[in-house]
DNA sequence: TTTGATACTTACCGGTGGGTAAGATATCAG
DNA sequence: CTGATATCTTACCCACCGGTAAGTATCAAA
């Protein structure tokens, strides 16, 4: 009996539904890619548990790079879904920002969210892997307006946006690493816990820790 | 020629040199390693940065395996030594936490360092990831004992402790991922940085933010 | 200069993985 | 019911990679 019974079940018959099992193929591919990596996640493996053959796929999907690439974009596609939804309806900068990393927390522990932090883009061709970092940007962007509209709405206090930045993504990135669906700590909790153990170390105080501004070129990843 | 000079020339001469060759070897095979991924980087790939042949290779490491292990050890080394340094000689809890970012955000942007949190541990067989594992289990430890000594002495304000290690450890393993050596940020920058930013979010503060404690099993990757 | 060990090369093997060619079989519209 | 099409399988190709066998060149000591 194969991990993902549900996916597998989209190929139990040969009724015609290419959309559904293209999604079955998509979902058991990228826990595959989280469970042994992409490299080490053969186009066999996929089709093994999905109960198929490897040629199967290819009625799916051009090559395996197409697969991995549509991992991403779906991924990407529900971060900057979230961060539309903070953008329009949050407060000031600082509600903002923790909105962003509550979400983005949550995001890390979807699979697709997961895939997008977690391969590694060498894995890409370069005009795929262009399409990729581009994502990656307007994300990094979007975390950095948050902050600097927090600076000028006096909510956050004022820092070096780049590095509060990559910490706090850092930070966030790096939860797809550790996360374990079935272990102790739910998807929820660890948002929560993570939106007010980051926060903090922005918020405007009277303590203002002044630092040092040396801001130059470079994006996050 | 090759990137790096100084690692082909260890194999320039014949000369009896083994000690020196099998650094130049760990070298270049780190810097493909980071340049490459693991998986995408071939005995061949090594052996012709350094101007040899791949069953070279054979006389100073049984295996690919062997060879990556090697780098690993390499970079615990690095993080172990800083550890020992800061548990011996620095203050308080938050100081040593401080210290502690500082040295680690310095060690992610050694090569050796970032081999150990970049490298995906399931290129390794069983035992060894097993070795690497308990490395990377102390590390997070003595984290969590920096932060629980801060408790305790007062300078850093009750927390979910886990949670917290999670984060700096997260947003400085993240460095790895960035960090180009020849980038605008340089390793002291990113260092001294990252502990001013990411220090006052743990410090005991008048408005201590108390957070809820849940903490069971699980360690950081 | 011989000798014996070390250091390295050429040539090769077995296995694996992405991808395809070509055929078999089920499904569905008419 | 029947052809046309989508779906899936068997069998295969080729490139690459980790690793090895076996022989050659180099050096150091006696």
């Amino acid at each position: 009996m194969p991990r993902d019974a549900t996916s597998a079940q989209a190929f139990a018959d040969r009724r015609r539904d290419p959309a559904t099992k293209r999604e079955a193929v998509l979902k058991t591919a990228a826990q595959l890619f989280l469970e042994k990596s992409y490299g080490r996640t053969s186009m066999n493996d996929v089709a093994e548990r999905l109960n198929i053959t490897k040629p199967a796929l290819y009625h799916y999907f051009d090559n395996k790079e197409d697969i991995l690439l549509e991992c991403y974009r779906l991924g990407c596609g529900l971060i900057e879904e979230t961060l539309n939804q903070i953008a329009a309806h949050c407060g000031n900068g600082l509600q903002k920002v923790e909105a962003f990393i509550h979400s983005y927390a949550i995001v890390m522990t979807v699979n697709f969210g997961r895939c997008v932090m977690r391969i590694d883009e060498g894995d890409l061709t370069t005009a795929a892997r262009a399409e990729v970092r581009a994502y990656k940007r307007k994300i990094d962007r979007r975390l950095r307006s948050f902050i600097q509209e927090g600076i000028d709405d006096g909510s956050v206090a004022p820092c070096d946006i780049k590095i509060a930045a990559f910490s706090i993504a850092g930070a966030l990135n790096w939860i797809c690493m550790w996360y374990e669906p079935d272990g102790a700590l739910s998807p929820d909790e660890i948002a929560s816990q993570f939106a007010r153990t980051l926060t903090p170390g922005l918020a405007a105080a009277k303590r203002t820790t002044r630092l040092r501004i040396v801001s130059k070129r470079s994006e996050f990843v």
